[in-house]
DNA sequence: GGTTACGTATGTTCGGC
DNA sequence: CGAACATACGTA
């Protein structure tokens, strides 16, 4: 600037009647200038073509996130925060999606007070067991909190092996803290390496908060107001049962390795039951027959209870505006429920959660992340990571969930959304559209794709095929069947299945056949990914997803045209915004 | 231009008795 | 008249 003023004054560009209004301009963008200068410039995040997806985008909706988080089909995850320059100081919340990586390396740069984040765990996503334990100091000045906690952890992990034969000790348990001089507070998150729970709701409302709901009754005097609200109001009459849904790859993993080309499609018989169990919008235990080995009854409840004393759980029985409750706060398990992270504190506030002094977990240390980062992943609710042993909890109680009268299936509907995305035309990923099209086609074929779903977990498209019915177990087409094909874009690999019942009754899947290179994303070329997963943990979880998508369809089958509609408008959104995106580089 | 989800309280409809 | 569903509002 300094060397075209030299040649032309400004006075001489816009004339002198121009010249104050200039230095005026000058200055006011000096001083914003400087403002700026004064704040601290975050380092920007590298881009890598194999690292994390470098996008960060805020919406002013939830639900606009999440839309953007599922369209996009990457490693993308929604957080919420109080934004501070907004509408004062009413702690208006935004919501930002983008990696889990991407987020740290920023937010760990914030100053401490601009730091009021939450992780959104995702309705219906898989997550973590995770307790959010606090009291009031100042009516309650008799209570030890880290002794409370300390049986508490002892509870839940004896009711952990009890119920579900997970192992779990208090080194397995990330154990955080924010209390203030008021309040007592604490987060745990329990780390379980085989195990986690198929959903919040799951790990909130059922089973440990079951037991604990069983606690107040036994301990606490008989007026206790506070828990004739919600679903946890009989008291009296326990769960049925739980179940622990193991995955049915898990027992032959072994095998599984050496025959990829069966292994990998298996959906065994307990998929008609779930598709049963869906249709009917029951989700009843009862009727699940090949989990009746895992089946637990509540005497073995009673028997964790009994192996507490009396003395110990009355501990955990705090005073509150409600009377006596327990120290855990059972609101926190709705759907995507807002949970405050690491290193954040609410807004106005300055109880920062940090690592309990207490806290005894320590993972292996990833020593290309800092300490703190660490923590961070682990502190992550609905942060998982798979593994071949991998067990979804599950629970049901025989109490009804149903909200605002909405009816069970409604809930499971959207859940099953929340792990994949589908839609009519384009799917997220057009060039293996076109392939998929291709095949469809050749030799004079007049196929089409009806319909596309996406498998966010294990990267796994599945098409359904109109007007082409080829079948490569019967060796010609189907008369009244339609196939379906279904591209793995982790393996690389296309395969064929239909819905024909002979070839559905013997689960066939044909053989596998390599995707050309230049369909898949780019992402997807370089041998030297960063895979997550190694092959036998892949097949499983490959196998898992599609028993999800028989579900699914299941599903879809048994709901009504209404339902349908109201979920199309948000696909054409979801595609709609894809589409603006692909074009828009 | 802009939150979300849920509990409580209150209002409305409907069917049985 | 009560059960089931609908609407409004306050709270975190």
């Amino acid at each position: 600037m300094s060397s075209a003023e030299s040649h032309l004054s400004t006075a001489g560009f816009y004339g002198k009647k121009n010249k104050r209004k200039w230095i005026g301009l000058e200055k006011s963008i000096n001083s914003v200038v400087k403002k700026h200068q004064k704040e601290k410039i975050p380092k920007s995040f590298p881009y890598r073509i194999l690292g994390p997806t470098t996008s960060w985008q805020i919406f002013y909706r939830q639900q606009e996130a999440f839309q953007y988080t599922k369209s996009t089909a990457k490693d993308l995850h929604v957080f919420a925060f109080e934004s501070e320059s907004f509408e004062g100081n009413t702690g208006q919340r935004l919501y930002l999606s983008t990696s889990y990586p991407v987020f740290w390396h920023y937010y760990s740069q914030l100053d401490e007070d601009k730091r009021l984040h939450y992780e959104v765990i995702p309705e219906g996503a898989v997550c973590k067991l995770y307790f959010d334990l606090e009291y009031d100091k100042t009516v309650n000045q008799d209570c030890d909190g880290d002794h409370m906690v300390a049986i508490f952890i002892q509870f839940v992990c004896k009711a952990l092996m009890a119920i579900f034969n997970v192992s779990c000790t208090r080194k397995d348990v990330l154990d955080l803290q924010a209390s203030t001089e008021r309040k007592f507070s604490r987060h745990l998150i329990f780390q379980m390496k085989n195990a986690a729970f198929k959903d919040n709701i799951h790990a909130g409302s059922s089973k440990i908060n079951d037991i604990k709901r069983e606690m107040p009754d036994q301990v606490s005097t008989p007026d206790t107001p506070n828990i004739s609200t919600n679903q946890g109001c009989v008291k009296t009459e326990l769960p049925t049962e739980i179940k622990v849904e193991t995955d049915p790859v898990n027992e032959s993993v072994s095998e599984e390795k050496h025959r990829v080309n069966t292994g990998h499609l298996d959906v065994n018989e307990s998929v008609s039951e779930e598709k049963h169990r869906v249709n009917t919008g029951h989700i009843d235990v009862n009727e699940s027959v090949s989990e009746e080995k895992n089946r637990v009854h509540t005497s073995h409840i009673d028997e964790i209870l009994d192996s507490f004393s009396i003395e110990d759980l009355k501990k955990l029985m705090v005073n509150s505006k409600n009377g006596d409750v327990l120290f855990c706060d059972t609101g926190v398990y709705t759907k995507n429920r807002n949970f405050r992270l690491f290193l954040s504190s609410k807004l106005g506030k300055k109880n920062t959660l940090v690592v309990a002094s207490e806290n005894e977990y320590c993972r292996k240390v990833d020593s290309q992340r800092s300490e703190l980062e660490n923590i961070f992943y682990d502190s992550l609710v609905s942060n998982i990571e798979y593994s071949s042993r991998m067990k979804i909890l599950t629970y049901d109680d025989n109490i009804s969930h149903h909200v605002n009268g909405l009816p069970r299936r409604k809930q499971d509907k959207s859940s099953k959304e929340a792990e994949c995305i589908d839609g009519y035309s384009k799917s997220p990923y057009p060039e293996v559209d076109e392939f998929i099209q291709n095949i469809i086609t050749q030799d004079s074929g007049k196929g089409v794709i009806r319909h596309w779903t996406y498998f966010h977990q294990g990267e796994l498209l599945v098409y359904e095929i109109a007007k082409y019915r080829y079948c490569h177990n019967i060796g010609r087409h189907h008369r009244s069947n339609n196939i379906m094909l279904i591209v793995d874009l982790h393996a690389g690999v296309w395969y064929q299945k239909c819905h024909d019942p002979d070839c559905h009754t013997q689960n066939y899947k044909s053989p596998e056949w390599p995707l050309p290179k230049n369909v898949l994303p780019a992402s997807y070329f370089d041998d030297d990914l960063d895979l997550e997963m190694e092959d036998d943990e892949l097949l499983n979880t490959t196998a898992e997803l599609e028993k999800q998508y028989m579900e699914k369809q299941a599903n879809i089958s048994g709901v009504s045209e209404l339902d349908d509609d109201g979920d199309d408008d948000d696909l054409v959104a979801a595609v709609t915004l894809l589409d603006n995106s692909i074009q828009n580089g």
